[in-house]
DNA sequence: CGATCCTTTGATATGTTTCAAGCTTAGTGG
DNA sequence: CCACTAAGCTTGAAACATATCAAAGGATCG
């Protein structure tokens, strides 16, 4: 489990061990759990053993923008790990099993192996490019582009985490969750989602998409995978 | 130089000989210098000696999202050092003193270091910190927040990089540019900038820009540092 | 001092939100 | 297992914020 994470670079031999050997607490916790709460020291790390979170912030007129979704197999807070205060808040989308590794194992074991560090440093910067494409989403594409970027981009990393087959997915997410990741309003989201399906790029069953067009769903979100930095040649090796 | 940026983290004695010993070579680049193209693989890690530089991609149709503002003092370019290939773009805003060094040098003295691995590690971190603020930005907050809150960030950044007194600062971007920072229309932040300025918040003078009420301005921003990670205490220790 | 880039302003167009109501689905207790 | 309830989805009509288009006025730099 933790050694799929952390297969984007280039894996070592003891080091593997010292992974599994983290001293960590497996719990399940229930749909709607804080993984992290905004304003707190962050303790532990998570890692998503199974289900989904999603990681937001509150502004001061109470709209909620998520700021990223996390599926099994992604530690859900190295980005908090070195930061004294958490800046927002994560919670589980669905039921979900994790496990937590005391923060301090994880200071710990980074400073002792660099590949380790390297590696998880790595899942971080791949976090921030992830970032950065929504900050241009949310910033400078329309409605329609904006959903169908995102349901590009679930519909990768699901397949790429096996939770995803020929573009056909469980998306446990409500239309107000949607909406707050898009940052539009869920009456929209309904109705972009709808011409979506009118168009034959998409069908929906409940909570399951099918892309009926990738090609053209690609296109209507202006959406090109190079950030999502997949390839193992995306990875540095040195 | 370089020290001062590592002082986010808990400094090291012989780490910051090594950092100082660094292969480097300083030139300067005129305005509008690319110091990272998209799509290419980023072979050297520029720190900003002086000057300003911005992060941004560009959407299918042709459209520009800013995704970051860098000052004088900052690594512009960790975000790519581990990644074979550039997911956007890095220009300058004016004309910049740059320290180059080559790629291979950070990862081998981060490999060789673990504190300096972690402080850079922290570094990117904050980065990433400002990302998802930005995401919350330009998805929920309306144009006036908008304009207010990146005027506040940039008041409390420049600050702390000694390049803005008393909330007074150069910021040396055009209305389009800023525009497309907060993911609006260089039109639209013209008509912003003076209603702020109507209101008392702010004055200006060409690119000068004076902070008339804080407090004010805060609120109309939804602003609250604590994203930034600025006081030491926000940090790690061990 | 001429030319280009930037800023400013007005009028109109448009995409998205807001409000409101009816409908469907999933969960719960009798 | 059905009935009831709450949550989420769907749709329409009206309001609103921001974009677009257009043109004039300033600033900056050879």
């Amino acid at each position: 489990m933790v050694r799929r994470l952390e297969s984007r670079s280039p894996l070592a031999e003891g080091e593997r061990e010292a992974l599994l050997g983290l001293q960590q607490s497996i719990r399940k916790v229930a749909a709607g759990a804080h993984l992290v709460r905004d304003g707190e020291p962050p303790e532990q790390c998570a890692l998503l053993l199974s289900g989904f979170a999603y990681r937001y912030k509150i502004t001061g007129d109470g709209a909620r923008q998520i700021v990223s979704l996390h599926i099994a197999g992604e530690f859900v807070d190295l980005q908090n790990s070195f930061l004294s205060i958490s800046d927002h808040s994560v919670q589980t989308l669905t039921a979900a099993e994790v496990a937590f590794v005391p923060l301090q194992a994880i200071r710990d074991i980074t400073f002792a192996y660099p590949a380790i560090a390297r590696a998880m440093w790595i899942d971080t910067l791949v976090d921030a490019s992830i970032f950065r494409e929504w900050v241009v989403n949310v910033g400078r594409r329309d409605s329609r582009a904006r959903v169908a970027h995102i349901l590009c981009e679930f519909s990768l990393r699901l397949e790429e985490g096996g939770l995803a087959r020929e573009h056909r997915y469980e998306l446990p997410m409500t239309q107000e969750q949607l909406a707050d990741a898009v940052g539009l309003t869920s009456v929209h989201v309904n109705r972009v989602l709808r011409q979506l399906g009118e168009e034959g790029l998409i069908s929906r069953d409940r909570r399951s998409i099918t892309i009926q067009d990738w090609q053209r769903l690609r296109d209507a979100g202006d959406f090109n995978e190079r950030y999502l930095h997949h390839d193992g040649e995306a990875i540095v090796r040195s």
